[in-house]
DNA sequence: TTAAAATTTCAATAATTTCTGAAAATTCAA
DNA sequence: TTGAATTTTCAGAAATTATTGAAATTTTAA
């Protein structure tokens, strides 16, 4: 229940986050009528949401021997799940407003108004693109480097300073 | 409009979103009128969205001598202005999701179905609080800080390895 | 104080999103 | 092939969320 309401204030439905919830904490994979019964809702919004689910990537598809259903888990690994997530994420909405946002970096400012705006504009596209470029590269480390360097937390700020220290880039 | 389409995919309202982008854009403050007829919205919603602004700690006021009305702009640094959203975010969605993930771990799991899950959610609050807490260690770091970090990018993964040789921690 | 200006509140309405049941489509064992 | 099992689709219903106008409240200049 919680998770479904974690789900909406997320921009994802909240039955969809209850069968994502529930995939991801059982153990054997489940199939459709299950969630059905489990959830208390329509065979046909398990459907939807199942489908709507595997087009963000977020769902393995098993298959059991001797029954023609379709059973559904999700990857072991949390930090691949939300490594998903965040790829996902990023495709559909910052990358949009991404290019949006480098067209209207395009046209000239028409007057001392526009001009402000136009640097507005510059400013959150500059932050997005940093944002999401560092969130690509960390993509790449795996869940194990991810951790850590999540445990290291601001002492990555101490961090840079050693390297600069080492680089003789900064004081 | 597109500001106001991606803040509704985030869980923010529409009307909400565009009102900040409005006042984001603009090099002087603006009254609720102004927001009115820009935005050709009603006068109770600008009224509800600049509360609902306010309650985020995303706008300044402002007074102009001679002026009875209220004038709102927003912080000039862009970093400010997503530490803050983080920031907010995170003692709304996520801080209460944690303290039930805490409750729920504190419970003996009755059988083995139930300690699968309670792994799951181990594994899920323990992934959050990572996250939380790097991110609580970034929004102490200063807004230069902040994009030199961000632009260092996974070469964050090869400072790790110098900070690890230097304190010969890892081989 | 007063009253005009400005803002906020809130119940009603509108708009949007989600959910459902019925029907259509697909899959596959026999 | 056939038809039972399963899944998907989709138009309408239900639920949720956003917006409005009118009234109430607050603010402040005179």
């Amino acid at each position: 229940m919680h998770f479904g309401e974690m789900g909406s204030r997320w921009g994802m439905n909240r039955t969809v986050s209850q069968i994502y919830a529930l995939l991801m904490t059982s153990e054997q994979p489940l199939n459709a009528d299950q969630i059905v019964e489990t959830l208390g809702i329509s065979r046909s919004n398990v459907s939807m949401g199942l489908k709507e689910l595997q087009s963000w990537n977020l769902l393995r598809q098993h298959n059991i021997a001797g029954d023609r259903k379709d059973y559904y888990g999700t990857p072991d690994d949390i930090w691949e799940i939300t490594r998903t997530l965040i790829e996902e994420r990023r495709k559909r909405e910052i990358d949009p407003t991404l290019s949006m946002l480098r067209n209207l970096l395009m046209k000239e400012p028409a007057n001392a108004s526009e001009q402000y705006a136009h640097q507005r504009f510059e400013d959150i596209h500059n932050m997005i693109e940093m944002v999401t470029a560092w969130s690509n590269d960390m993509q790449r480390l795996n869940s194990d480097s991810l951790a850590q360097l999540m445990k290291l937390g601001a002492g990555v700020s101490k961090v840079l300073d050693i390297k600069d220290k080492i680089a003789g880039k900064r004081s």
